[in-house]
DNA sequence: ATATATAAAACAAACGTTTGTGCAATTTTA
DNA sequence: TAAAATTGCACAAACGTTTGTTTTATATAT
């Protein structure tokens, strides 16, 4: 690689310091009195080299990175990568750059990310947690790092997040099933100890306490399409066959259809289906699927507006906010009884 | 954020310079004939108190950034949110770190976002150009920055790239409607210009050819669900209406499914159809489509593997590589005729 | 003509590392 | 036992910026 040019070079060209060509290269020329032909005289040097700043240098000096760290599970799970997408795209406009981490659903692997993020200077993090271990995460928010959860999050600590309301989630989807005459419902969870997973089943329960439909019939235990469809097998195995299942997550849903369609049955006809996380390939399966639609790029942009909202140590009302979910209602919901 | 402790609070610590802590830290205490106990003593209390590196301050001095650049037109599509997630985890175990920059297919900002992770000092750049223009790439290339394109390249330079072979994609589809009787077979193409659609154009030309099958019905000019979506519409209109569809990517597959779908008529029963890039969902879709499918595992291996033997300055035999496609059949093609 | 205010730009320290070199102290060799 | 070699470490410069302070030149006021 070629050496880059510099604001040494900038300044011998142009006859002047360094410290002129800094300040006039950063907006500071006004205040810092630099005459209008040395503006322009540097201005045009610098254009003339193709300048690119050395981050490094101007960042050790300033403290200030311009990286926001975005850690998520998994990039291949569509719905993190349209998060990744839109946050990315927003974080942009403030002039910072994202990295992203990808942990691949291993909590150790987020730890030693976070370490080489860190070690990166990082100005902020928005983070998927995917797991229930929230010490190096919260450790972080308490030394004063910007921190902000989405999707997943730690109901108990002070870490701001935003996210949706899971409990109505299931909830809607489960009252939709029993406003379809649905009473044997079954759910397919994803890993049972995330806070997500939990408030998704309590939800889950919960619309059926509501509705005196005693069964509460909860399989699985992963985020996964392999546990999706093991737990769907094991369901329709069982002798008093659910109607309707709800998968807590487009992956999980995904196993669902596989072990539905080598049962060779069909939804809704034989079976109900609604799943999390609505995407555009949804409508074109072989049911279009019934969803509960989480708002990606309201929480992303809510997101990022946290993060620099706490770096710009400005007051936010409430930071810790769960946004509404809708119900896409396709045609995996057959109307019963 | 709490001031991090850095390598001087160590070495006072210990009682030792900077630079031997430095050493010590870096592996390099052999070298320096570091003492048994200074080393000991120095891991000890770096993980007491829990240092982390200032990468900026090494990155000056060193002028290594240990920062690889991974550019692509969009993670909203699976295809490229895959590729993405599988070369940060390939970085990932050669010590280095991931930054992603997401181009909305906008070549502009491409360009910007090049400036911005060249002035981060990155290692290598691999990207997935989103559109004909090469000059602001081949000048990084020629000015020894480690550069390759997956994907999609450009033919006449000599930045190495790997991808598949496009033409023998199309060729290998194409031949596979024909073998199943077609002979009225269209075409949705993306980007006219982009290397990756005009080889695929070609390969889908040069079958029909080789099979002395005439008409050559192509439509659409970009990558997109609307692409393919207009374009459909468009070939259903057509009084000799085309028995199958070739879509030459993921989202035009999804447009071409959803004007079949309004059009009342099915796949394969009424067209059959071909899409490229695949995807776990195919599998699921009202009827599952057969595809062209890219190893994006090897390729994502292949271009980080270049990236480093790049970097290292090892000889590579051939750093322009096509690897093969291969079809997954599924259920989108009639045998007809 | 001198003192004062202001404009324009230079100086120099600092950020936290890495790394080439130098210098004791200790051990080995002759 | 003195010279040579080795071991163990410290010194200090450098990386390319940013930024508080100082200096110089010019304009204005007295």
């Amino acid at each position: 690689m070629a050496a880059q040019i510099n604001i040494r070079d900038i300044a011998d060209k142009a006859g002047l310091s360094i410290s002129t060509v800094s300040r006039v290269l950063n907006g500071k020329a006004k205040e810092y009195r630099i005459g209008k032909k040395s503006q322009e005289k540097i201005i045009k040097i610098a254009k003339e080299l193709n300048y690119v700043p050395n981050q490094f240098a101007a960042n050790l000096k300033s403290g200030k990175s311009k990286t926001i760290a975005l850690i998520v599970p998994s990039l291949n799970n569509p719905f993190f990568a349209d998060i990744a997408s839109k946050i990315n795209a927003e974080i942009r406009k403030y002039g910072y750059i994202t990295i992203i981490g990808d942990t691949g659903e291993d909590q150790e692997i987020e730890k030693l990310e976070l370490q080489q993020l860190l070690s990166r200077n990082i100005e902020g993090l928005i983070i998927v947690p995917c797991g229930n271990q929230w010490e190096h995460i919260n450790n972080l928010h308490d030394q004063g790092l910007p921190v902000v959860c989405i999707d997943r999050y730690f109901e108990d600590l002070k870490i701001p997040f935003v996210s949706i309301n899971n409990y109505e989630s299931s909830y809607l989807a489960t009252k939709y099933f029993v406003d379809n005459g649905h009473k044997n419902i079954a759910c397919i969870q994803g890993v049972k100890e995330s806070n997500t997973n939990i408030l998704r089943v309590e939800g889950f329960k919960g619309a059926l306490n509501d509705f005196d439909i005693e069964c509460s019939n909860i399989v699985g235990n992963d985020f996964t399409i392999k546990n999706g469809y093991l737990g769907t097998k094991q369901l329709l195995q069982q002798k008093h066959r659910p109607t309707a299942i709800l998968a807590l997550s487009n992956t999980i849903a995904m196993g669902c259809m596989k072990a539905i369609k080598e049962a060779k049955i069909n939804v809704p006809d034989d079976i109900s289906l609604i799943t999390f996380d609505d995407h555009p390939y949804l409508d074109f399966l072989a049911t279009p699927l019934t969803c509960i639609s989480h708002p990606v790029k309201d929480i992303s942009k809510k997101a990022v507006k946290f993060i620099f909202s706490i770096l710009n140590e400005k007051k936010i009302k409430s930071d810790q906010v769960l946004l509404k979910p809708k119900m896409k209602i396709r045609s995996s919901v057959k109307s019963i009884g």
